[in-house]
DNA sequence: CGTTGTCTTGACTGTTATCAATTGACGTGG
DNA sequence: CCACGTCAATTGATAACAGTCAAGACAACG
């Protein structure tokens, strides 16, 4: 079905539109792109550390996290990614993965090959930098979550995250008034704030028993956004969210 | 001094060649880019978070760092940069920066206008490329430093550190022998590693007593490569160098 | 030769990890 | 409909790693 995929190709526009505005031939090309779409469970590998895929991922539905895995058992997430990312664009420069992509809820993903990629990009300057900018941002918010690993305490930095997600979701459309999808269990946000799960749960109860935040049915609801932000130093200049 | 400006430019050259081979139309435009060259002692900010620029900076000699400030003069470093890189190449997209950029040693420093960088790329796609790749690169190294923050305990990563800049420096032929230059404070070392200056002062006793390196005026001495890499699970693919 | 910054040490504190067990929610199959 | 299995969340007890504070040693530099 073409169209199914041209339509779900929207939401790559609707996030490309977060970093600049598009020309209706942009749009265009965009929805143009051939891809395969899948649909995928919650906690599937997309790419494994080592993998040449030829492909990049665009996340349509659900969310999905880069990863690394160390002995032990220990896992570090670099990032999650909600509709509209494309968690391994820098497969294009670099085409064996140094790290793992996985879906952290069910999912259905766009399949992209690099070859459609590069045309697009090379066809449409414009384009390319939005591409470009979208790299840097990603950049800048790897050292917002490193700042917080080796600096913020876990307190501190958990209300710093969901600052960061609430605002990357609804600069999409996902989220608003206050409350926004938070669909990851306790131990993803664990490996990504680099904490065991048991203190996420007790760093979780201090959050709510302070009225910040409360996180039920994978919902999570920010009952005083000026105090989290104040709480986590969060300035959200390194989002690059347009308006 | 022209000629001395183009001479310095070579270390960009020797930098982007660890990456990937240059044309010697790409190596004279490179020679021929219009650089002011400053000298500055340690500890000197060359761009400051919220600045807004309009050039980068190439590190011709010396070290320097990209960090952020916390409240209570808590510092993070994002990365290291050595001769040849460009920490804020960035800033080609996103003009107001999002941290800080300082020298750690006294240190020379050639600062080239965005314009001219841009004119660089559009008219040499080789080279769009190649500092596409060290922009994906330096993604890989912010990662393998989250990775240490979150899950590695002190020890590991520092012999982690020590093994990624005793290659990115041999890479552009300023280590060998298993030894290398290492002119940072312990402080600064801790600013990097999210560690206190007293802790990072014990897990170097406990790394000389190990024989695995020692620090000494300012000389790192990898004692046995074999063991650090085992220990901290090294696997130097995401450094993307040639050879 | 004193000043300054860096390194080193000891004593104590605190945050977070680990281990172990329990509860609760949900889905499945008998 | 209930028994069961599974996974996630929760709790308590204890331990380890790393931070803080304070003081002193050392070295480089003017």
């Amino acid at each position: 079905m073409v169209s199914a995929a041209e339509q779900s190709l929207n939401v790559l526009c609707r996030k490309l539109e977060t970093i600049g505005a598009l020309t209706p031939q942009e749009r265009q090309a965009i929805a143009g792109l051939p891809a395969t779409v899948r649909v995928l469970s919650a906690g599937q590998d997309i790419a494994r550390d080592g993998d040449r895929s030829g492909q990049c991922c665009l996340v349509l539905q659900g969310w999905a996290c880069r990863y690394k895995l160390l002995s032990r058992g220990r896992r570090q997430i670099f990032s999650f990614h909600i509709p509209g990312d494309i968690p391994d664009l820098e497969g294009l420069q670099r085409p064996v993965m140094d790290h793992s992509v996985a879906t952290l809820t069910k999912a259905t993903i766009a399949c992209i090959s690099h070859e459609a990629l590069r045309e697009l990009i090379a066809t449409h300057p414009g384009l390319a930098a939005i591409f470009w900018r979208s790299a840097f941002i990603d950049a800048a918010v790897l050292r917002a979550w490193m700042l917080g690993l080796g600096r913020r305490s876990a307190f501190e930095n958990m209300a710093h995250l969901f600052c960061e997600l609430y605002l990357k979701l609804r600069a999409v459309g996902l989220a608003g008034d206050g409350r926004c999808p938070m669909p990851v269990t306790q131990v993803d946000l664990g490996d990504a704030l680099g904490l065991s799960n048991v203190h996420v749960n007790r760093v979780l109860q201090t959050l709510r028993g302070q009225k910040l935040v409360s996180l039920q049915n994978s919902t999570l609801v920010l009952e005083d956004w000026q105090a989290l932000v104040r709480i986590s130093e969060f300035d959200p200049a390194y989002l690059g969210l347009e308006r």
